[in-house]
DNA sequence: TGCTAATTTCATTTTTTTTTGAAATAAATG
DNA sequence: CATTTATTTCAAAAAAAAATGAAATTAGCA
């Protein structure tokens, strides 16, 4: 290993950038958590919140005590959201890792990538649904197509309305 | 003892209706998890959300097949969201459940019961991280306040649009 | 009030999810 | 190439979440 190796060398920081990375993690551990997302990737993701340079898979892992096998599948989760990219830091072949900040975007790929395909199979099982009522009008048909009817509209909504979310959030 | 006859202790209804329950537990399972809720949840409120009339505690639980603890306490959970609510019946001292089918309103709860109060103390720890940088305005401390601000942000900008989310919700 | 049915509670069990760590793979270097 | 370093994969272990069921509690009724 060279000395040039990292440009972020793994000195310890000072008191006040160490609290600052323990409350960002904190902070997106609790929100990645509501997200449904591992504990891991809060911890990763609120750890490069905070890092001034980008960190390599191996310094992030030991940095937060995690196993490289969660930090490999940690970052993989955030890569497939576009919620950290990869730096090239020259003459270190290693990947160096940094968080993309801008919410509106993360929170676009997360609804396109995470709630959307539900969506488009709830579809599906509405349609499902009205093949099961019997054919014939019953007093009793009328209940059930109106609360199917009722699934359909709200799969709509949430289809036009949550992608649209993202392009309200004015920060 | 078959599944089958766990989930058809009481009355046998049509064979329609009941692919329609089955469906709609299925439905609502997939959407309840994706809000953080527990299976047994779901397929309560799936099971309710179809039934023309309302049902007691323990048919619930005999229905589904869950056992009277779970459907207490998904119960108390789907109460506590007012996502479903009890009757009275005439001669029966059982609470009978039906389900509140207003998602609008059931939003509404949701972000309000569920979300707000993690935003609210994702505010408290925004403030200490403010508290832990370090006093002088060193160029580093540009770095921390930008993205400190950015939290600040997203944490305001989400207050205002959840809860006016559900209002937008036209069903 | 005492009796019984209905419901809640909660320690234990089961199931599911997440993490680990070591082997396999891939990728860069000399 | 051969070697070393970096990364991924995945079976097994650990941790977390949910369900169970029996005891405790509550509430209706005679």
């Amino acid at each position: 290993m060279t000395s040039a190796s990292n440009l972020n060398a793994e000195s310890s920081p000072a008191l006040g950038q160490r609290n600052l990375e323990l409350e960002s993690i904190d902070f997106f551990v609790r929100l990645m958590s509501m997200l449904g997302m591992p504990r891991s990737v809060g911890e990763i993701y609120g750890l490069l919140y905070f890092s001034m340079d980008s960190l390599p898979m191996d310094q992030i892992a030991s940095r937060l005590g995690i196993s490289i096998g969660s930090a490999s599948q940690g970052l993989r989760t955030l890569r497939s959201l576009k919620a950290v990219r990869t730096a090239y830091v020259a003459g270190d072949r290693r990947d160096h890792y940094f968080a993309e900040t801008e919410f509106r975007r993360l929170f676009s790929n997360f609804i396109k990538d995470e709630i959307m395909p539900h969506l488009e199979s709830a579809k599906d099982r509405i349609s499902k649904m009205e093949e099961s009522l019997p054919e014939e009008s019953s007093e009793d048909s009328a209940f059930y197509k109106v609360r199917i009817e009722k699934l359909r509209r709200l799969t709509k909504a949430s289809g036009r309305l949550l992608p649209a979310l993202a392009g309200l959030l004015k920060l």
